[in-house]
DNA sequence: CGTGCACGTTGCAGGTTGTGCAACGCTCAT
DNA sequence: ATGAGCGTTGCACAACCTGCAACGTGCACG
């Protein structure tokens, strides 16, 4: 829509894929010399290219800065929360969101049946993090020795007589989920409580939420949640492409 | 020095601190709306602002892509070697460059007074891992979990009565090496030889790779030879200014 | 159910601003 | 010493960006 802008920003991705000088710049974008130089410094000037000592143009710290500004300033809760509200509508049962902190998986948001309920920022409840369908996608997640010392740091309550018993189990249950792409906690925490649940990631790829549907025995079996499973997945893709900013799809779930 | 695009590239740093309508962001660059939302559209095209479910502006995911290319494509030898050579040339020890890669520390680069020595890209020979000062330096920057672990396997050969003796003094000793931000090697390797070591930092603060100066006792002993060490963490911050794409600096000491 | 407001969007005329050209200085290799 | 290659600068032209005013839409209000 604006050509010098169009122009000015088509020099990021050349610049992504390693130093270049003027001349190809230029060359590259199809103008003059001096009007690559124009655009570059003020790209150079907003700390978005950075020139080297040969004198050649590189992409500069700035952009490093904005990504990670973008990424803290981004709201898990508050991009997700139409989502699950939609998911909810369609399916009626409780949907929660839940994320890894410091050792700990907290929910942070919580939908149910006419009740939605607003639970604070941040400081949400911690989860029974060794039978919890978001626990296990978000530990699934963690590089292998935090996830192994963080096993093996846990207690293992036995809530139930499906709870995970101890670290070994844990850790096989993560390697499954991790691979599957999903997780589900039948009974593992209330006897007549299932779950099944889907990661939420962002632009790298990595887990930074967990989202997971649940409901009693009494209304649904586990067999039938399951049948579920495929929305719940679907939901949090789209969460996923939301939160990482990429381009829409108007799929809620 | 482009005004379109500077206006353009000034709504960058804005959507970093979160999400904003086209009336925000049109106020506070100071032009009329339709300008405001013609620049956004042409950032929208390449991917470096999104538009969220409720229309406001974020920005996009093609910034964390160009980011994350743009760290793959540099090469930190290309960029060190001059410094190095610098370096060199001035004191006139030898001068190595080191990376960590999957539980190993590799050589990539070394310069020797009068024998400039060039190594294979990124196939270098492995470090004495347990004692040299490049290798402290990286370990000590690895994720507490990951460090504890690389520590517990790794063997620790008595090359020299003062070779580090076990995982314990060894962990110990990158604390050390942690908190002060520059290692030594004082005879751990080979009796005669003393090493100082400073790291170079990426644009995120993280270690990517170290530096040291090597002088054999019989030509400095290791209290001249640690007289050297603000040389090398100049050199070795002015390579991080650079690698990372900060404004430069014309000091290469 | 109508009405007004707020917001995003569009076409247009005017002139600010970006463009390409040509010439200059510099470094480096021949 | 000399020329090639590169980055850089001033200038005249007109292309492109700008702000305005008007339109469409969704939403909250009476």
């Amino acid at each position: 829509m604006s050509q010098t802008v169009d122009r000015a920003l088509s020099i990021l991705p050349l610049l992504a894929r390693g130093p270049a000088d003027l001349g190809q710049v230029a060359d590259e974008l199809g103008v003059h010399k001096s009007t690559a130089l124009r655009l570059l410094r003020t790209l150079h000037e907003h700390g978005l290219v950075h020139r080297q000592q040969d004198q050649r143009y590189r992409l500069g710290a700035r952009l490093f800065a904005l990504a990670q500004e973008a990424v803290e300033n981004l709201d898990v809760r508050e991009i997700a929360h139409p989502y699950l509200a939609a998911l909810n509508e369609r399916i009626g049962h409780t949907v929660h969101l839940a994320v890894y902190e410091e050792g700990e998986v907290l929910y942070i948001d919580k939908v149910e049946s006419r009740y939605p309920v607003r639970m604070y920022s941040r400081i949400g409840k911690p989860v029974a993090i060794t039978v919890a369908a978001v626990a296990k996608l978000l530990l699934a997640d963690l590089p292998e020795p935090e996830r192994r010392a963080v096993a093996a740091k846990l207690d293992y309550p036995p809530y139930t007589p499906r709870s995970t018993p101890n670290a070994a189990a844990f850790l096989k249950e993560l390697a499954t989920v991790r691979e599957q792409g999903w997780a589900t906690d039948l009974g593992g925490h209330e006897e007549s409580i299932n779950c099944v649940g889907a990661p939420i990631r962002g632009a790298d790829g990595r887990v930074v939420a967990a989202m997971s549907v649940s409901a009693p025995n009494v209304v649904v079996t586990a067999e039938e949640l399951l049948t579920l499973l495929p929305q719940v997945r679907r939901t949090a893709d789209a969460i996923s492409r939301e939160y990482s900013g990429t381009a829409p799809t108007k799929d809620n779930g």
